[in-house]
Order: C-alpha cells, then structure tokens, then sequence
DNA sequence: CGACTTTCCGTCTTATTGACGAAAAGCTAT
DNA sequence: ATAGCTTTTCGTCAATAAGACGGAAAGTCG
C-alpha cells in the first residue's frame, strides 16, 4: 500500500456472477445475451460495473443478482471467487473484475432481468465441452467457479442449497453426482449423509416417487454447514497426478 | 458484465502481499512500515499501486515482491487470496486491493526493500493477539491468508517451500507444526510424509544434528505438488461445530 | 562407556470407505 | 391378489488410514 509522488492508475471496477442451478438433472449457468458492443449478441456471465464510487463490491454483487437474474439474495449463497483484471480482458479499457459464485435451486426458465439483455438457464457442460462461447473471461470465471463449488460440497453443507425447502437423500445424491459429474453407490451415500452429524434433520411426513420404489423420508437443511465427517469426492483416477 | 449509457466509477487498484515465512520456529510475515499518510509510521503489509494502467496484477505483486521485500519471485509460490475492496477502506478514496499470498524458507534478517520504508519480520502471533495493529484491513488480510496457508499444506506439498533446497523430515514436521500451531507425533508424522508418494524424495547424504540425536537423512522436494493422501491436521475440539 | 536425544520402523486399535447383500415399501401389469 | 420391478433403508465385510505408543538405530556429550 506504499505510494509515492505519482499518481497511480485508475481502473473500472465490475462483479461477474457464477450463478449455478440443477435442472433435469444436469448442471446449468444462468447466462445473459450482451445488448451492446462489445461481444454484442454474444453470451455472457451476469455482471455490471460497481454503480457508485462507494457501493461496496459484494453489495453490488447482490444487486447485479438481483437486476439481472431476478434473484433475491437472501437464502442465497454469495462466495467470493476472487479478482479477474487481465490488461486485456476488455477491449474497452483497463476493468477489474470480481466474481461470485452463487448456488440456487431449480428455478423456473424465464429469468429475464429488469436489466436490458435476456437471461436463460445453459448447461455448464456445453460451455466446458467448447461448444459455447462466452465473452471475456468468462469460460475461466466460470471453470473456477464449478471447480469452487466441487470442492466446497465435500466440506460444507453447500449442497442443500441446490435443493428446495424438503428434500429425499436421492435429491441429495443428484446434487452431489451432477455437480462432481460421477455416479454414487446409494447405500454408501445413504450411510454418509447420515453419519454427517448436523447435515440434514428428518422432517416428518413421507412422500412418493411419481411412480417407482419405496417412498422416502423427507429432510431438511441441519444446523451445521461444516461437515464431519466429510464427503470426499471419488478420485477419478488421474487425480493425485502432476505438479499444480 | 453489461453496461448503460452511463459511466462507471473507476478506482485505484493496488495489491498486497501476504509473505509467511519460518524464523525460530514461528510463523512470521514480512511488515513495512508507511512512511506516508494515511496510517504513517504504522506498520503494513507490502504492497502497492498498478505501475500504469496496463501492467497485469500478478505482475505488480512480483514486482512489489522484489521491490519492496527483495524477493526474487522465480521459485517463490504466490496465490490470490482476494478482492478487498470495502469502500472505507483507504481514506484517500476508493482502493480496490488483490491479495497475494506467498510464501519463503526462512530469511535473513535485513530485508530492506528499494522501496523507501524500512522492512522487517515480525511473529504473526504478535498481530492476531492484537498486540500489533495494522494499517487499512491489513489484519483481516493477513489472517485470511495465515488460515489459507494451513489449508493449503493439508492437500498441496506447499509446505516445503518454507524449507531449503533440501531438508529433513523433522525440519518439515517443523513447519506443519509452526503454521498449523499443533504438536504432533514424529512416528506418524514420519510415516505419512512417506506415505504421501512423490511428496519428498531422498536426496543422498546425511547431515548431523548441531549436538544431538542421531543423524537424519536429506530429502528434496517431490514431484507431486497435490498429496495423496492428504496430511490433515488434527481437529482443534472445535473444528466441527457452529455454522459458517 | 553410559546417558541422552533424535531418527526410523513396527504394532495395535479404531474410524472410515468402497463393494455389495438383502429386507422394506411402494407401483404396475397380469 | 400376486408376481415383478424400483427405490429406500439397513447391515456386513475387507481394505485403508489415523492416533497411540513401544523400541531399536545412530549419533553427541560428559
């Protein structure tokens, strides 16, 4: 924080949201179609410049989430991912970028912000496999953003936020199967979750599958976040590899 | 990322480094002293202002890293913490900081960088005690990435860059136990370094203990930098608790 | 040479994991 | 209704990893 007689660089400060949902079973991104130059038309992660000189950043985050994907921030899970500020990020000039990830649980399709530009749910898997580009840095944002989110449901409860109020250990398995993108033997994540003191709490009633199997028990989110023990990922076999 | 027909706010972007370090057997963190307003004379972490307008982040945190630690950045590890960005901040006006994290084997004393202000190690103990006040939010900074660091030697062999080109176990177990603020067991210690395969490998001959005990063998740094399986430090008694 | 320290190598018990068997509890088709 | 199928729920078993700790090896010091 040393400065001396000159006067440093200023630059453009924005929030990128990495706002993750599950639909059909598969992991989606909330995405927006940028209005204006430049990547016009293209697809873009949700997102704006700070709009005062004293917003406080994750205040604009919430905002942004709010203008834009129609989301209200409480019960919302907001997580710095940290800065993006690449000198040639944007063709526009020198922008710092910070952003969030945030988990959501399925939500309806039409999401258009107040916000100009539209908004729709899109498979992280298309962006990851290649076939959609995003403006900027975005595929990097959101690269970082997934894995975050990967890590963060083996330590912590995360995982229920991508589930609604009520939900079955099934429900639960399907968060943790499609966000680490493997299969889970049901008995052991069964035995797991419950040995995982403060996870989830029973919730009274039972429900039925639409038409197949045995009815399960309804949960909710516990009282802790941090899980002991905790849900480690399955290696998938090139995992211990290579220098970082 | 989008935007109106308005303009945003631009701001100052600085960085500041978190450089942890081993001296006698306590973690410390390299210290600047401001020899400017706002916070004159008070200590501070390194750090500083984009040179201009177009220099990329990091690169102005290996350049601070030389300029005012005279710390060649080849060799060193340095990771992102953050975006600190509170609009209170910095009195001067609104100063949006990337924090950098880095990590060095013990030092010399003398560390004054070409950076005017006087340099010098200080126990970060005497900080998170309160002991010791910093300027801006340099205190939440530096324990975000004290407590970033003892995650990060659980998983990464990040560890032995607090160590010599060679070392011995013991000299390791010295800094898990330093950083992590732990005693533990040397046996098993020895035994899951070991186990932890490409972690350290045997560097030749021996070398004797000033006056005591029998005489360790060398080892360097392995080629993995993710271990497996990881060295998970000890739970305090309450490391499972509370919500987040 | 004995006392002491540190390194190195085992053993024993307990906790956790993955693989998998099997009963319970529904629905559907016959 | 009953057989067949699915999903939930609960156990068992072997392999792996962790903590506690015994003890031999290999030096230094007095």
């Amino acid at each position: 924080m040393s400065d001396e007689l000159w006067e440093p660089p200023s630059v453009l400060v924005a929030v990128d949201l990495v706002i993750l949902t599950l639909r059909s079973a598969k992991l989606h991104v909330l995405l927006v179609e940028r209005g204006i130059a430049p990547y016009e038309g293209d697809q873009a992660l949700p997102g704006g410049f700070l709009n005062n000189v004293s917003e406080d950043i994750l205040t604009a985050a919430h905002r942004e989430l709010r203008e834009e994907a129609g989301l209200d921030a409480s019960r919302l899970h907001l997580e710095q991912l940290g800065a993006y500020g690449a000198p040639s990020r944007d063709p526009r000039g020198r922008v710092v970028s910070v952003a969030y990830l945030a988990i959501a649980p399925g939500l309806p399709e039409p999401i258009a912000g107040t916000d100009a530009a539209s908004a729709c749910w899109r498979p992280v898997e298309d962006v990851t496999s290649g076939q959609l580009r995003l403006a900027f840095d975005h595929e990097q944002i959101l690269t970082d953003g997934v894995e975050r989110a990967r890590t963060k449901i083996e330590h912590s409860a995360l995982a229920t936020a991508f589930c609604d109020e009520t939900f079955t250990i099934s429900d639960l398995q399907q968060v943790y199967e499609t966000v680490w993108g493997v299969r889970l033997d049901s008995r052991n994540f069964y035995r797991k979750v419950q040995a995982a003191r403060g996870f989830i709490t029973p919730a009274g009633s039972n429900r039925r599958r639409s038409t197949k199997g045995r009815p399960a028990q309804l949960f909710r989110r516990g009282p802790r976040t941090v899980l002991h023990p905790p849900l480690v990922r399955p290696d998938p076999p090139t995992r211990n590899e290579r220098t970082e």
